[in-house]
DNA sequence: GAGAAATTGTGAAATATTGCACATAGGTAC
DNA sequence: GTACCTATGTGCAATATTTCACAATTTCTC
């Protein structure tokens, strides 16, 4: 395949998904690795796991597998995570501020170049990785001077569907939102939601189901 | 409905989501909603809304709405958020203080009663929340102990399984995790993952495809 | 170099999920 | 108590996603 078919959502989540372990083999001096394999070490069925890389081409040898470190390359390629991307975060709270120093991101080459925060007690604050956090009044101005990418949210609730207009009206158009409140944006502004509490309450239904039935839901 | 079909996973998830503008709602004093106006705020399909709910009973009135009240209870009582559960966490850099400390979890009945850590520099600190982090040999004896209901990781990667691994064995049937290792359980275990960065790499695909073609993709 | 073994890429079937459209029923007005 | 308005609950069709199953291709063995 390989042409301008509409990819699932689901497939680029994914391939997001099958780049963590192939990370690790790279680095453990594994050179190949099957659909089937790759899928185990992923949760899912290897089928699943050659179709989802049919759509953006041929990257494997049959009767052989996937040569790791071109394997990854290409899934970083698809998705983007082979250039830098510049960050900033509004809210500094606890979750803001581990966030900031997180390795996870540092690693893949996501970088915070600004942070933000509406309480003024907190404007000031030199944190460990460098940046200063700065007052909500200087959020479009910085963004975009330093020619922010993606916006992460990580203020109480109440403050995140302001949180994202500013940071859209400072042209930013994707926004990574931990706050539990839903934000609104127009189409061209792509958000992903991470809500720990959302994940927790499912957790907490099938515990329940395994309670009642002694088997998860 | 209301009979036991097996519950679509999707649907599970929403539950939660549809939890939190109820929760507003009922601080706002709105005593009222209907599907049309949940779904707004949640971003779906109003007749999505309603079949959700129809998998476990008729929580509203035709010509009317649901009751805001009576729906957030209905909703929690089915995913058991209605109860206390004790949590504990393995892991305890910035995230793992900063998830400790996270009000979202508290003001929902979620309790962190036990804390541990590998490193033993991090051992014997006192917490603001007043639990002290523990050596990773103590998780075993506290859990069973203390009967915690759901375990957090938020160790490095190459802890993760064995973090799972131990809580598994001291009798925890729930795992929400935040590495970006995959944890390998058996069926009588559940988890749920959260990986910030497979979120990130999901953005970075659509702002891409944005750069491309003027589109999310 | 022919046959066996392994593993990809993919069309087609199976399954799951969503959304439409409308019958049904509660509430209100007169 | 009848007519009308509103909004739920749900059968069914449409759409999306996953999985199967196998032909195609490469490597290995003798």
């Amino acid at each position: 395949m390989g042409n301008e078919t509409k990819i699932p959502a689901p497939t680029i989540e994914r391939l997001a998904q099958y780049s963590r372990p192939l990370e690790s083999l790279l680095e453990s001096g594994t050179t190949v690795i099957s659909s089937e394999k790759l899928a185990r070490l992923c949760g899912v069925n290897p089928a699943q796991v050659r179709k989802d890389l049919a759509y953006f081409g041929e990257f494997g040898v049959r009767g052989v597998g996937y040569d790791v470190a071109d394997l990854l390359a290409a899934i970083k390629k698809i998705l983007g995570s082979d250039q830098e991307w510049a960050l900033c975060i509004v809210g500094m709270g606890n979750l803001g501020r581990a966030l900031v120093e997180n390795e996870n991101f540092k690693k893949r080459g996501y970088r915070f170049v600004a942070a933000f925060d509406s309480d003024s007690r907190r404007v000031g604050t030199r944190l460990p990785c460098g940046l200063t956090i700065q007052p909500i009044s200087r959020l479009k101005e910085e963004v975009e001077s330093l020619m922010v990418d993606i916006g992460v949210i990580s203020c109480i609730p109440p403050e995140a569907q302001r949180a994202a207009d500013l940071l859209m009206d400072a042209g930013v158009k994707a926004i990574l939102n931990f706050s539990p409140a839903q934000v609104r944006t127009p189409e061209c502004c792509v958000v992903q939601n991470v809500d720990f509490s959302v994940k927790l309450e499912n957790l907490v239904y099938h515990l329940q189901k395994i309670e009642e039935t002694g088997r998860p839901g």
